[in-house]
DNA sequence: CGTTAGCATCTGCTAATCTAATGGCTATGG
DNA sequence: CCATAGCCATTAGATTAGCAGATGCTAACG
């Protein structure tokens, strides 16, 4: 059985029709199904139905499915340990929450990229949910992400703790000022964030519900539309910068349960790490225990 | 990167030399030249260090070798998992100790291979360590061993539970009248054998030590040798069927904690198992539980 | 200094693979 | 009821990759 015949039916398979696969595959449907068909004889089984709406997995060809993805990311990663000699290098693709950049990364990711001039570091942003998809994906080597994490095929490892602060406007002198404020909105950075889950929680059981949201691209455009008294939002307390801090916004401190949130780094159990990624991982425990 | 590539490489690294791998995998040397050069050429990275006395692998090679086998058995898997349907078909290579052949499974391999006539059941005795190591090499799916065993690439289940008993002639008429007899000898299956240790423990506990061995390859040589009072040996109390009860051999029971010994079915963790495998481990705890 | 063992390279040949064109099938839509 | 479009199978011809066998090269060994 060849790999490639397995990476074709794949294509096939996810996009349910071989003249597609072809054009993903930069060839032409007679190949695929040649190829389809070869294999289909090498196995002695049918692995399509199919027909004029397109192609469709039969029972063995969803039992063949999973395999498909497996020997092509295992052969993928043979070729990185191969070229892997120790000495970090090549692209290392990495996933952060936006937060955890602006709070804790971006010092650390300096001090490496500088470090370590041969790796091309590549950095993605998006919600816990997403980095982890990615990282399930192998898309992205690892992430760091809200954490705690548990995850069959992952391996999670505790880097930071922050306490997170609700903020508002000065104007607003306790949390519970805010129960008579109903046209204040929850001014959150991105709809599936992790910290806008844990702030509606905050608010609802202070009797807080309902409000309605805003929803910022940037940490600098969510402060200053805090201290706007637009709206609070739930960040951590250590990301109000001085330039915040005179008198413009007002950090509510919370309970310590309610307040405390880990950042974990997660990467997939079967992948193997890149000297790249070791070495990352080294660096920012490294550099946390200096900046802390 | 090519599996096939791969699968020469693996050969190539493994016999030392690209003319042995052409021996082996039926080709020529110029062949297996060429594919190991695409393979380095591919990955960018120097395998083997050539020489006149043949090839060494790179510390490049030696990070590739690992995936080299895996990959072949991933495919391999592949197959397989495709082909099964669920109906227990195809072969059944299981391995097993004689003595637990003899002793419970013989009967259950027969109504095993008579309700699944669509399933060749290949059945190898061995040593413990001996079947342990072809189940590590995938060459067995499954095996009866002396357990516990404990290996991380390895599931491990209890099956059957036994009693060992020591033999002797009638005439010795207890374990500590064997002490006056230095010419009695162990009598065992083969040199590997897992009671042989453990008949050695026992009579060391007892003071008898230094004992000369006799090696028959079959029970019923063995049961005949202690009967003539050539020596004893160390085997499951029930083994001792009719024809020997009749005051023949003499059993002497063992404390229970030198006496116990149970059987466990091991299989590797990450190996598929075949519809007929499944099949095969309902039959015998089912079959277990009628007999028992 | 020839012999030997081993890898590299070259050369035809063959088989596998690719491309492009064609044909058959079926649902859709006038 | 025909035209059309989308999809897969098949075919034929061109291209490429893979194979076997012969030859070359190098270092070690007697």
């Amino acid at each position: 059985m060849d790999a490639k015949d397995l990476a074709t039916f794949e294509a096939v398979a996810r996009l349910g029709g071989m003249g597609r696969a072809a054009h993903e595959l930069n060839t032409v449907q007679s190949n695929v199904t040649q190829r389809v068909r070869r294999l289909e004889e090498a196995l002695g089984v049918c692995l399509f139905e199919r027909s004029r709406a397109g192609t469709k997995l039969t029972r063995a060809g969803e039992r063949l499915m999973p395999y498909a993805g497996r020997v092509g990311a295992l052969l993928a990663e043979a070729g990185r340990a191969a070229r892997d000699d120790g000495a970090p290098r090549g692209t290392l693709t990495i996933g952060s929450l936006e937060t955890t950049v602006a709070l804790r990364l971006s010092p650390v990711l300096a001090t490496y990229a500088r470090t370590h001039p041969d790796v091309d570091l590549v950095l993605r942003t998006g919600t816990t949910a997403e980095l982890i998809e990615r990282v399930l994906d192998r898309e992205l080597e690892g992430a760091f992400v809200c954490g705690p994490v548990v995850h069959p095929l992952l391996i999670a490892a505790s880097v930071f703790e922050e306490e997170l602060a609700l903020l508002s406007a000065p104007s607003q002198r306790s949390v519970a000022s805010l129960l008579v404020r109903p046209d204040l909105r929850l001014v959150i950075l991105r709809a599936g964030c992790s910290y806008r889950q844990r702030l509606e929680e905050v608010l609802a059981r202070r009797g807080i519900v309902g409000l309605r949201r805003l929803e910022f691209g940037t940490l600098e455009a969510i402060l200053g539309a805090v201290a706007a008294d637009l709206g609070v939002t739930l960040l951590p307390h250590a990301l109000i910068g001085p330039a915040w801090r005179g008198g413009r916004i007002r950090a509510h401190r919370l309970p310590k349960a309610e307040a405390r949130v880990q950042t974990v780094f997660v990467h997939r159990r079967d992948m193997l790490c890149s000297s790249a990624l070791t070495a990352f991982q080294k660096h920012v425990v490294k550099r946390k225990a200096e900046l802390g």
